[in-house]
DNA sequence: GTCTATAGCTCGATAGAC
DNA sequence: GTCTATCGAGCTATAGAC
């Protein structure tokens, strides 16, 4: 059963992505679900708490979402390959209005907001996944400065893609990153202790996904 | 000799980067400036015209910066060793409010401002810029790719610097960058710098671009 | 050139009828 | 639970005195 409530904070959650938090008014989302801007107040305090409402519906499909790329990989190389993809899968949307994630919490951090932890935990999310497919490499030490690099790339590519609306350069930036990623595979099998991933001409496409 | 324009245009640059442009209001540039909100008028027609002046003033000060980067460095790594210290050097005010370019072209996309094209050819002063150089290091059909890669990495790294506010994550991505440009670096050459960049575990590979 | 005053609008938030 | 009406604050922009 889908309540106002729910109406509310799905409308709210798109058009702060589209069009960021601060630009949003309680007057686009009442066009958007439909309803008067006063009945707002029965089901949220402030503006804010429309905030926290869409950060943790976002934390709740971020999740799930992630444990469906891991149930769907066999190798943790392959959710890497399915993080990656991501880039591509949205990237008309991405062009458009950025990555949701990052869009979030730049705005949040250069607002002083009390919301941006809750949207850092998004990006921790990932972080956090992304972390432990490189643990599972055998990247032990590593597999922190490792996912962040990723997720760094991706940031670019992204903030790149919003301004320059390149689709070219987005699949060819998502190519390297997929060669950067086979570069890190354990070379052979069970690599237990060599931490660093090593530097090589990469053999670039090698990963067929599956 | 600094006219009252010129203080308005100063005070609404620094502005625009901290806060955002939208953020930004005229009581906040007045207060800066030490004038009444009426007087704006007097030297702007509108906010976007104060939009258009400080989008000028960057592109100029962006050229001499560039130009200057130039005429203190020996060769093309050097200069690419130049921009990606800039990272280094605005730390801080990185982490605190974002890279003002990436920032700029990002929030005007978003909303779909008409000062888009304004901010985008800063962005593309840079890319250019960084494209000469990867020609004199003798990568002419790939120079822009690989100047967009280097964009993009820059970009990546100061959005997750606003975000999560990590000195060492920025510090050795920058690292990680020089041991690109380094990879990048026609064979038999040698970088002059101090710069002589450690190949370090994360190094993201150059791809078989070339 | 700089000021004060204010129009006209939108915002987030409240009050109260139904 | 949903509505209308409205408040006060902040915004861009204008008018006109000095």
């Amino acid at each position: 059963m889908t309540t106002t409530r729910d109406h509310i904070v799905q409308a709210a959650d798109t058009l702060f992505h589209e069009q960021g938090f601060e630009h949003t008014s309680f007057a686009t989302i009442a066009e958007a679900v439909q309803i008067s801007r006063g009945n707002f107040y029965y089901h949220f305090k402030s503006k804010d708490e429309i905030l926290d409402a869409v950060i943790a519906a976002r934390l709740e499909r971020t999740r799930a979402m992630l444990a469906q790329w891991e149930a769907d990989s066999a190798t943790p190389q392959d959710c890497l390959y399915a993080f990656i993809e991501m880039l591509v899968r949205n990237q008309t949307s991405i062009m458009r209005h950025g990555c949701p994630v990052g869009t979030l919490c730049n705005e949040l951090a250069r607002l002083g907001h009390e919301a941006q932890e809750g949207a850092n935990a998004i990006l921790d999310l990932f972080r956090e996944w992304l972390r432990e497919q490189f643990v599972r490499m055998g990247h032990g030490k590593n597999a922190d400065a490792l996912a962040m690099h990723l997720l760094a790339r991706s940031q670019g590519v992204a903030t790149l893609a919003l301004a320059l609306r390149d689709r070219a350069f987005v699949l060819r930036e998502v190519d390297q990153m997929r060669a950067w990623v086979a570069s890190c595979a354990p070379a052979g099998a069970t690599a237990t202790a060599a931490a660093a991933p090593r530097r090589r001409a990469l053999s670039s496409s090698s990963k067929g996904r599956k």
